[in-house]
DNA sequence: ACGGGCCTGTGATAAATTTTTCACAATTCT
DNA sequence: AGAATTGTGAAAAATTTATCACAGGCCCGT
């Protein structure tokens, strides 16, 4: 037992490979919520995990305790020794690692973005985006750039499902030109665009504009030139420590406009997700839920 | 009652006054080691406070509870929330929105999913994996599947400019097998795999292996079965109040990830950069940023 | 100092809950 | 098809909790 496995979080984690479905899930249900899930009764941990009693019973005794009570005890000494030590540790975010390793310096520096981003965007005008990209008789172009297309295409890919009529359209393609015979008025751009902003993404957008089609941009805090063409523009803070902006946030937004759209167009869109779901059924990670 | 009480800690402060000799030193001892003590058996907290089995059983029906497992529930409540940090603490961020609103919604889930990601990663393995990515003299393949494909590609756009000797692979392609003939050992593979995995990663990550390649895997928390071949495995949280899950966990450890490989690899990095503007600048792709 | 009122501990017991275990069926994996 | 895993339902065992009555102690005012 090296210095790894001093808590009961490390040995469950070293151990998670060897493990059955059952126990895993059993397993993660208790790092989910550590240690509080872990201190209840062993009923209640059970059905939290969706695992039977027997099955709680027998991993604990393999975890090399004597009897769930024991578990538990080891887990309140755990606790108890944790509280004890430096308190007012400024919070760390990989609390095996110092705060100054990039991966405590990086994570504050997105949730700082996501915060500074929320706090700043206005909720109906994200709803209106949401009402845009979920009308399907407009035809939904999805624009990114040289790095933002990849943002473009993860909206892209999930749109597919949720509602037909849709292309994308990668800016810095000299292709483009051509998708923009088809666009009709009233028909909706969804054009990414953070610094350093494109030419060609600029040049689209005004052709779109001019063919009195709808424009939805998502870029950063310093706003693409296209966002006066824009009818909604979403901005998001994109700094990080680092030589490159963090898409971290947008895709944030991205995210949720995708989870809002399909709200929107649940109805239709049911028949698919429940392929989606049966497909997810055979990953055999979880029980059927009855 | 005020904000002051919201915890049960305040709550037995602010009565601490008017308590008997017996029940402060009792309140006292839960509040000595909070909130492990109050935990265990009544007894055990009966014992360790000096005081009598009824005088705990007496003091928490005081404290408005129906009985002392109802005292511990409310604990272990309390303590949940407290492990899920002072950011996830009910606060909303599109203040100009409700909290039901779906904007609060998802980024709720997507704090939580990285506070509970980063919480859980073994810092000197993500330290492992840049190094292993940093190294030039291995040959870097990026291998993502049909979702993750927009991660991979982020991250491989990315390595393009901080190191030479690198090739991004889509495992849903049926030319993946050609890149492979090249891969020899030492070789370094980035795959990414969320669920529903794929079988085609699992078959490339299997080969990789076979020809002695070091296998880096982001992966969500139930796994992609490539784990088992993986050197490092890098597991994301990836739940979202949506059909689909979310990627901006696992992006943030990309580019984290970049962050700290472009560190490593800095001399070499600066001059190519350069060079990089100089080409854009020379296409004129992008409007100079002012 | 004294007595009354309140608090507290003792020890015991009943009640409630929780844990443990079992055998077997159902399911999943190979 | 056979092996391993997991769930079911139940019952027994163990533990924990809630209470009780009462005695001893402490504080307080007289």
């Amino acid at each position: 037992m090296t210095d790894k496995d001093r808590t009961i979080s490390d040995r469950i984690q070293k151990q998670l490979d060897d493990m059955t479905r059952a126990e895993r899930q059993l397993a993660l249900s208790i790092l989910e919520n550590y240690p509080a899930s872990g201190l209840g009764p062993l009923a209640a941990l059970a059905k939290g995990a969706n695992v039977s009693v027997p099955t709680v019973a027998r991993m604990v005794q393999k975890l090399g305790y004597k009897g769930y009570p024991d578990f538990q005890t080891d887990l309140r000494d755990e606790l108890g020794a944790i509280a004890k030590g430096p308190i007012a540790k400024h919070e760390t975010w990989a609390g095996a690692a110092p705060s100054e390793h990039i991966l405590n310096r990086f994570t504050d520096a997105v949730i700082d973005n996501i915060r500074n981003t929320l706090a700043h965007i206005d909720p109906a005008a994200f709803d209106r985006a949401c009402a845009l990209a979920a009308d399907r008789d407009r035809h939904l172009y999805i624009v990114g750039g040289r790095i933002t297309h990849t943002l473009a295409e993860y909206m892209f890919l999930h749109m597919q499902v949720i509602r037909p009529n849709l292309t994308h359209v990668q800016s810095t393609s000299n292709t483009w030109p051509h998708y923009l015979l088809n666009a009709a008025e009233g028909d909706v751009f969804i054009i990414f665009d953070v610094r350093r902003y494109e030419n060609n993404t600029l040049k689209l957008a005004e052709m779109a504009r001019a063919r009195g089609a709808k424009i939805v941009l998502f870029t950063d805090q310093w706003r693409s030139p296209v966002h006066r063409l824009a009818d909604i523009s979403l901005t998001s803070r994109i700094i990080v420590p680092s030589a490159w902006d963090s898409l971290a946030t947008p895709m944030l937004l991205v995210e949720t406009m995708i989870s809002a759209v399909q709200t929107l167009n649940w109805d239709d869109t049911k028949g698919r997700m429940q392929e989606l779901e049966d497909i997810f059924d055979q990953t055999k990670l979880f029980r059927k839920f009855t």
